[in-house]
DNA sequence: ATGTTC
């Protein structure tokens, strides 16, 4: 669907601090109605920008539950918004690419240390190029880890696991990385020689735009006892990871959008958009696309964790010590982009009931008491990582009680284009950005010759509004706010 | 996001 310039008159009207309600009667068709989160301010922009035709668009789809939603980083996208939130029941139900998106399971992983940012912060541009050097990054780089055939299979079987298993990695990071870094039921038989040839030489590698690796300093506490627990302070130096599961991901979202395209037809699903092809979740294409996103969400699993492990042999390098004496561990990984099956209980209900969540740009968001959270964090919530643009911040937020109530589960991913790619390199002077961040103390490294202009911190919201949103709307909690010291891009 | 048009 084109982006249309204006739009009719959307009514959002408001229904709690920061929950913003997209009428039933918007548009005809809707199951369900739409909310978005956000702060008065950014409706205007939101409006401007017509994503509430999407959210629309999506409450369209058959079996949608609650409501369609957003988040107050969401923008245009492939027929779901950026940004949204959509729970479907299992049998009535559906289950969508366009709801996941191309890259299945882009996501963030923190490694925590003991450096403070006051011992290490003449060593940054040493550490930058080191990171630059061992971890390969840019459109279609590939790694020194060449799968063989049988290797990738057990990638997509077993995600981070894998990773682990052949000593990159260590046992312990698995229990603090989303369903263990790997979604079981898997089907690697499902993955074609296409998407697998692509796969096998981008294990352990950033990709490009708005992915990064970034030394980072915990600047400032909002919630000291969910940091204790998280094992952050103020001055600590923090290492995050933005990436996802590279062409394999592309591949299996194009090739699975062109058998939904089909499935639509022999369901006679009546889509308002061509993009939001998909099939009842129980159907064979339904479950075959289930399948297949696992295998490409556990590569991206294994992917950043595998990169974790070349992080800390840098600085392992670097210090001349090994990573568990500067204190390396993972803090969280989270994913935001995914379907899962998770329980929830619907409106008032007591009663819960399984549904496929489509999270496409939204982030995991459970609360404390939370059965799957790993004993460390199981009285805090646990942590949601929010990374931010290049020049000002990234949050770690905790997951809230809230959030199972209004938004299955979920919050925010990010800070959110506003301005589109070629805006940015149009507003900006080749050669200029590095330098005017150096100037404020944050080193950058990029691979690719127009990724700086894309990704300038003005093409994004601020973050720190972002944030503010999904704190105040209480469907997540600030905990600590980390400020880029030196990133490497693609 | 993406061997940024197999």
């Amino acid at each position: 669907m084109k982006k249309e310039t204006r739009m009719p008159e959307a009514k959002l009207e408001q229904i709690a601090p920061y929950r913003w309600r997209l009428s039933q009667d918007f548009q005809p068709g809707m199951n369900v109605p739409g909310e978005i989160i956000a702060s008065e301010s950014m409706i205007p922009h939101i409006l401007s920008d017509n994503t509430p035709k999407q959210v629309a668009n999506v409450a369209t789809l058959p079996g949608i539950v609650g409501a369609s939603l957003a988040m107050p980083d969401i923008h245009w996208g492939y027929g779901f918004p950026i940004g949204g939130v959509a729970a479907f029941d299992l049998d009535e139900g559906i289950i969508s690419p366009g709801g996941v998106g191309y890259d299945i399971n882009c996501g963030v992983s923190l490694l925590r240390s003991n450096l403070t940012s006051r011992e290490i912060r003449s060593d940054i541009p040493k550490l930058v190029d080191a990171l630059f050097n061992r971890v390969p990054c840019g459109v279609g780089s590939e790694g020194k880890i060449k799968l063989s055939g049988n290797d990738l299979t057990r990638v997509l079987e077993k995600g981070a696991r894998w990773v682990v298993e052949q000593g990159l990695a260590d046992k312990d990071d698995l229990e603090f990385i989303e369903e263990n870094g790997g979604m079981t039921d898997s089907d690697p038989s499902l993955v074609s020689d296409r998407a697998r040839e692509r796969a096998r030489k981008q294990l352990g590698t950033l990709g490009s735009g708005n992915h990064f690796l970034e030394i980072q300093v915990v600047e400032k506490i909002f919630q000291p006892e969910i940091a204790e627990a998280f094992g952050l302070y103020k001055g600590q130096v923090v290492v995050m990871i933005h990436s996802g599961s590279r062409g394999l991901g592309h591949q299996v979202c194009d090739e699975s959008l062109k058998v939904m395209q089909g499935a639509a037809r022999k369901y006679q699903l009546d889509l308002v958009d061509r993009q939001l092809a998909c099939a009842p979740f129980k159907s064979p294409e339904g479950q075959d696309y289930f399948s297949v996103m696992k295998c490409a969400a556990n590569y991206a699993w294994a992917n950043r964790l595998a990169m974790s492990g070349l992080v800390r042999q840098t600085f392992a390098e670097y210090y001349g010590k090994p990573w568990q004496s500067l204190g390396m561990s993972m803090v969280w990984d989270v994913c935001h982009n995914i379907a899962s099956v998770e329980e929830f209980a619907i409106d008032s209900s007591s009663h819960k009931r399984k549904l496929c969540v489509h999270r496409k740009g939204a982030t995991r968001a459970f609360g404390p008491g939370d059965s799957s959270l790993p004993e460390r964090y199981r009285n805090v919530g646990q942590p949601v990582l929010i990374p931010g643009d290049m020049g000002r911040a990234s949050y770690v937020l905790a997951g809230t009680e809230t959030a199972y109530k209004t938004t299955f589960g979920s919050t925010c991913h990010g800070a959110g284009r506003v301005m589109s790619r070629k805006a940015a390199v149009r507003a900006t002077q080749k050669g200029n950005i590095a330098r005017k961040l150096a100037e404020r103390g944050i080193i950058v490294r990029s691979r690719g010759k127009w990724t700086l202009n894309e990704e300038i911190p003005e093409a994004y919201k601020d973050v720190e509004d972002v944030v503010a949103a999904v704190h105040g709307a209480g469907i997540s909690q600030k905990v600590a706010r980390l400020k880029p010291m030196g990133t490497v891009k693609g």
